[in-house]
DNA sequence: CGGTGATTTGAATACGTTCAAAACTCGTGG
DNA sequence: CCACGAGTTTTGAACGTATTCAAATCACCG
């Protein structure tokens, strides 16, 4: 299923990556000689498995994906969105701990974990690198602790439509690159919760569907929801 | 509230310092250069609050601490509890991003942070480690965000049972340190829900309680109840 | 334009919550 | 040593939010 041919960026997220000036090749701005090789997934496609030996570290050039965990039944809870810009894969580890798949076609630079971690031990700059990624992702995750304890699913789905504006670029209109089931999934709520919320939303005026995946926020609308 | 005097240590936990040898002075294993200063605080204490400039990290010695985020309508949900052994309060950044509160009266080694971060720059074995804590955290976290969204209420309970015996000393036998309001407030329930559990649980013979916090497991059958 | 998968909507159900009160623990003082 | 009292935990009953099961509608790709 892999192909390194190209694919065609997914419109809705490619004008992000002139946010941060052009990707490059290397893994961070200071580190020249940490250099990855292009490589492209489809749609839907896997890109590792839970379990599976942690052998590379990938940075999204265009597209976006997911990454979850799976219970033995089915059940499944989506730990991160990742779009163009982000590094997903780099685990402190011989394993990965949870599936990575790509939520459309989706281009990203690989690198080799063993090489990066190698630099680590060479490299204090390097290793306090690592230490932010890793820092960055505790918050967010600690965030989403208290999401998914402690908030209703309105407020769930009001954060989240607003958190994905801003990765977005704040423009309060966008496609959603994902579908029900992810949000779902990501939200620790059911398909027709989140639909029935979206719907509810929009009653309220917080925001505007405009076929399929496209919304227009209304921003003031959606803090007062979460209001805290 | 803050006392410099040598509290007694917390009687059902101090049994594990000696797992990971006497916790010395240094931050870490291989750093001598990193020396705390030692400090106790009472039960209930706020060690540190939320928004506050994070210029502390702490190493527990004896005792245990809660960290947690609330909603501003008092909603809480606790991200995390520390053990003798267990650092806690080291943020990447200026501010702390929850509040960390004493269970029961607690010894602490208390490091600053910029010190630890300065010799994160110079040395990569320092900052190593500061990503090895930060990736632990995210595990954790990211285990416990599949809780969150996707387990019932008696996976919830069991899976902590175990989790807390394991880091107790696996006996099966132990005393929680914490109140069901501590525990709700981390698996996302509600008190009564929890105590509901327990009693379901010591109904199926997956538990016994003898009196107050005091349990002890059956782990088999807990390990059934979570089944994954 | 047809078909397939995604999304929305509806009705019934279930799980956990809320509100209320009883029982139990444990520290304190008589 | 026992009794008291405050706080914690347990139990009960009614309720509500989100889930489940089912079906209709919509969007998009070929």
């Amino acid at each position: 299923m892999a192909a390194e041919i190209t694919l065609p960026p997914s419109p809705h997220l490619t004008a992000r990556i002139p946010a941060g000036g052009k990707p490059g090749i290397a893994l961070f701005a200071g580190c020249p000689d940490l250099i990855g090789t292009p490589f492209a997934y489809a749609r839907e496609e896997e890109i590792y498995g839970e379990g599976e030996e942690a052998e590379s570290v990938y940075k999204i050039v265009s597209g976006a994906v997911r990454t979850h965990k799976v219970l033995n039944d089915g059940r499944r809870q989506i730990t991160g969105f990742h779009l163009p810009g982000d590094l997903f894969g780099l685990e402190q580890g011989e394993m990965h701990r949870h599936t990575a798949e790509a939520l459309s076609g989706t281009q990203v630079l690989i690198f080799r974990r063993r090489v990066i971690e190698r630099a680590a031990t060479h490299s204090a700059e390097v290793a306090c690198h690592l230490w932010a990624m890793a820092a960055s992702g505790l918050r967010y995750a600690q965030d989403h602790m208290l999401l998914l304890g402690r908030r209703s699913a309105v407020e769930r789905v009001a954060t989240f439509l607003m958190a994905v504006d801003e990765r977005l670029g704040s423009t309060g209109t966008f496609a959603l690159p994902m579908t029900r089931r992810d949000i779902a999934d990501h939200l620790g709520l059911t398909i027709e919760t989140v639909s029935r919320t979206f719907s509810q939303l929009e009653e309220d005026g917080a925001l505007l569907r405009t076929g399929g995946r496209q919304v227009s926020l209304r921003r003031a609308r959606l803090r007062r929801v979460v209001e805290d």
